[in-house]
RNA sequence: GUCCCCAUCGUCUAGCCUGGCCUAGGACGCCGGCCUUUCAAGCCGGCAACACGGGUUCGAAUCCCGUUGGGGACA
């Protein structure tokens, strides 16, 4: 059974299984509301979105093999949207492709899969899933820069023997080889997107007309407290945030931190980003030893910030104090924290809060 | 209400004294693009001002006069 999104990599993902001899069931799940209408209204294959149903379809047709269409929409608002306007709205950053993948399109797969008796679960993701001390573990795919074992750390360790990464360490090139080789568009398959449900405007629009309530404007303060300006409300904001802000004072100026009880917003130079520590709570751990003592680890705090050394340290059971060896710009409450050693996932969490560090 | 200062992009300003190198520079903001399965960040590019009216001069943001609009221990 192979999660199909209609993007070149479940595509090709499609293409290697079926050559491979599989069997395969191809099964898109409709997240989000009926995009196919905005994409026929436009004349594209798709505008944005994970799930481009018209254009899976298109591919199943064309390989020969089973497509279906499952609506999971509920499931999506339930565990996705609900958890991404509260987060905002209470001023933390989440992060929805990783809620998405542990409570929406890889769950639904694997209880589906294994409903319908299928040997196993493939989607399009750049990552690997290898043995280590007789365990099957997720893995960083060896295509460093598309790796996307950070947006899958969520996944539950059950799940890992049944999951497949046909794509998972392939290079883009040769994806793209492959993808027009099999005849598809590939212009109109470009990768690039947004958060897949917001198909106008931004995520500050989508929050606002989800929640009204989250237009609250309040202050912006500096470190000392001085009133500079006034913003939006603190939904709208994320910590190392520089553009938007709309406070001249003639150096750049970063969001500090988000203050929900007295919504303010906090700005500050970027110097004032770093930090060392981190409080990790909320933890899906594949490696069980790094909640029984300090572990060294490699730790990835956001999808396009590169892997650091760090300590692990069990603050208690479901929460740990992560110190960086170096510090880290700019620790969003509410993104998540992955934990590697080498290329293999150990697990991961969500950023809870910070301790500043101490003026040295 | 006499006298004295000040008046440049959205903001803060450089330039004015020693007129031409100013088709007015910078910073911050803003806008667009790139990047990107989150949000950010980053990178590239762009828009945008000499308060107004007269003069002097070959030539004025730069000098002079006035108008308007802001600020100052006389009232």
């Amino acid at each position: 059974m192979l999660g199909m999104s209609g993007g070149v990599d479940s595509s090709v993902a499609a293409l290697l299984l079926t050559e491979q001899g599989y069997r395969v069931h191809g099964i898109t799940l409709q997240v989000w509301e009926h995009e196919d209408e905005t994409v026929a209204r436009s004349k594209r294959w798709q505008e944005r979105g994970c799930c481009k149903i018209g254009l899976a379809r298109h591919v199943a047709k064309r390989l020969g093999i089973v497509h279906e269409v499952v609506d999971t929409r509920e499931a999506f608002r339930a565990g996705v949207i609900d958890d991404f306007v509260s987060g905002y709205v209470s001023g933390a950053t989440p992060n929805p492709c990783v809620r998405c993948n542990e409570r929406v399109k890889l769950r639904l797969l694997c209880e589906l899969g294994r409903a319908r008796g299928a040997d196993g679960v493939a989607t399009g993701h750049y990552a690997r899933i290898l043995p280590h001390e007789g365990r099957p573990y997720l893995h960083r795919s060896t295509n460093a820069t598309k790796d996307q074992s950070y947006f899958l750390y969520r996944v539950k360790p059950e799940w890992l023997s049944y999951l497949h990464f046909p794509v998972g360490d392939m290079q883009k090139p040769e994806v793209y080889a492959r993808a027009e080789a099999l005849g598809l568009p590939a212009d109109e398959l470009k990768e690039s997107q947004e958060i897949c449900f917001v198909s106008e405007g931004n995520y500050r629009s989508f929050v606002e007309r989800e929640a009204p309530h989250a237009r609250r404007p309040g202050l912006f303060q500096d470190e000392t407290g001085r009133t500079i300006g006034q913003h939006d409300g603190i939904a709208f904001y994320t910590r190392g945030q520089r553009r938007g802000l709309g406070v001249a004072t003639g150096r750049r100026l970063y969001v500090q931190t988000v203050v929900p009880e007295t919504n303010t917003v906090v700005l500050g130079p970027e110097e004032a980003l770093l930090q060392h520590e981190c409080v990790v709570t909320d933890l899906n751990l594949f490696d069980d030893r790094i909640a029984d003592g300090p572990a060294d680890v490699e730790a990835k705090v956001r999808y396009a910030t590169p892997s650091s050394p760090a300590t692990l340290e069990p603050a208690s059971p479901d929460r740990v104090l992560v110190r960086f060896r170096s510090p880290q710009r700019a620790l969003s409450p509410g993104q998540s924290a992955v934990f590697y050693c080498g290329d293999r996932v150990l697990g991961g969490g969500i950023i809870h809060e910070d301790f500043r560090d101490l003026p040295a």
